[in-house]
DNA sequence: CTAGGGTTAG
């Protein structure tokens, strides 16, 4: 066999995990072997990574044993894998524990897991575990790493901790479009509208970070929580005109919640019928949310009939359309779903908060 | 040729 070939078939199977197809990678691989082509340790980890990120826990323990039986030795990619695909698909405990498990077997953390497993912290919104995370970084020398610094902005907005998600920040001598993106939705997601769209103007003038897709998303979600309208529009045209960025679902679900806020309803409405691809829950929730703050009846309903469709599961919606009604004293409505609910034996999701109680 | 960070509504 020639390396070469080991080479290519690697290159093959890594393109149909990337295509979420890991199902043919893995018959790719099989079918090599009977040619006496022998995957090596990164054939098995490109399986993993793919098996693991389509939650498939019977494949991810079946190929460890696989390796093993051909001689090859899970390393800490392998590991990483796991722990990303667990952490991606929010099965923090399952992530934790495989962390423990990568230890127990003698493997070192690199700063891929590390900032796999700030990821997690900031999901669980568990400032306390990402601390020790934070501090373990630390210990091994991994701290200055790009990818880490820019989860640990993450992981302290979202844990509510601003200031310490600006001083990490602020302490980068190098930031990429990430770093920037995640700053600026820190402060648009905690209200600082003024400073997200501050940062934003900073991005753009600093020429080595490419503004993307979700730097725009993060500022125009500034916008509307401040009620700009006019930036949000002239935004919109920017990022088509001068960046090339085509306008996903996220901007249009922005641009409606700006102009729902600010009571501009049927505009709202008309940004979600002239909008180029199928407006999806977060387009229609926006409207919906916007329609409770203002009393409009008539298109909450409307919003609701498309909400219904696209996940019929999620009696949320429908509590927010009884709360329309109850707000504009529509009281035989309210009834009407009360009724409803109960007749489809639907109970209302407890709340959560994403700051963990002190 | 393998693992990692940032996503919109109530």
């Amino acid at each position: 066999m020639d390396e070469k070939d080991l080479v290519a078939l690697n290159a093959m199977v890594l393109g149909y995990v990337q295509h979420g197809l890991a199902e043919e990678g893995f018959i790719l691989v099989e079918q090599m072997q009977k040619l006496d082509i022998k995957p090596d340790v990164v054939t098995w980890n490109t399986l993993i990574s793919g098996f693991a990120q389509a939650c498939d826990e019977v494949m991810v323990s079946k190929l460890f044993e696989l390796m093993l039986m051909n001689g090859v030795e899970p390393d800490a990619f392998s590991w990483t894998s796991v722990i990303s695909g667990l952490v991606q698909n929010v099965q923090i405990e399952k992530a934790l524990d495989t962390f423990k498990q990568m230890l127990q077997h003698g493997l070192y953390p690199s700063s891929a897991t590390i900032s796999s497993l700030l990821s997690a912290c900031a999901t669980m919104a568990n400032v306390r575990l990402g601390r020790k995370v934070h501090g373990y970084a630390v210990v091994i020398g991994v701290e200055e790493d790009i990818y880490v610094r820019s989860a640990l902005v993450d992981m302290y907005a979202k844990c509510g901790f601003i200031s310490e998600a600006r001083v990490v920040f602020y302490k980068m001598p190098e930031k990429n479009t990430a770093t920037w993106n995640s700053m600026i939705f820190a402060y648009a997601n905690h209200g600082y509208c003024n400073e997200a769209i501050e940062l934003f103007n900073q991005m753009e003038k600093a020429e080595e970070n490419k503004l993307d897709h979700l730097s725009f998303t993060a500022v125009l979600t500034a916008c509307s929580h401040a009620g700009r309208i006019a930036l949000g529009h002239s935004l919109l045209l920017l990022m088509q005109e001068k960046y090339k960025i085509v306008p996903r679902l996220e901007h249009y679900a922005c641009m409606v919640d700006l102009l729902g806020r600010a009571g501009k309803l049927s505009e709202a409405y008309g940004m979600i019928k002239t909008m180029p691809v199928k407006p999806d829950l977060f387009v229609w929730g926006a409207l919906l949310g916007a329609c409770r703050n203002h009393g409009d009846i008539y298109l909450a309903e409307i919003a609701s009939r498309h909400l219904a469709e696209l996940e019929p599961q999620n009696n949320g919606n429908n509590m927010l359309l009884s709360n329309v009604y109850a707000d504009t004293q529509n009281w035989e409505n309210v009834a009407k779903f009360k009724k409803l609910m109960k007749r489809k034996k639907l109970r209302r999701f407890s709340g959560c908060s994403w700051v963990e109680a002190a």
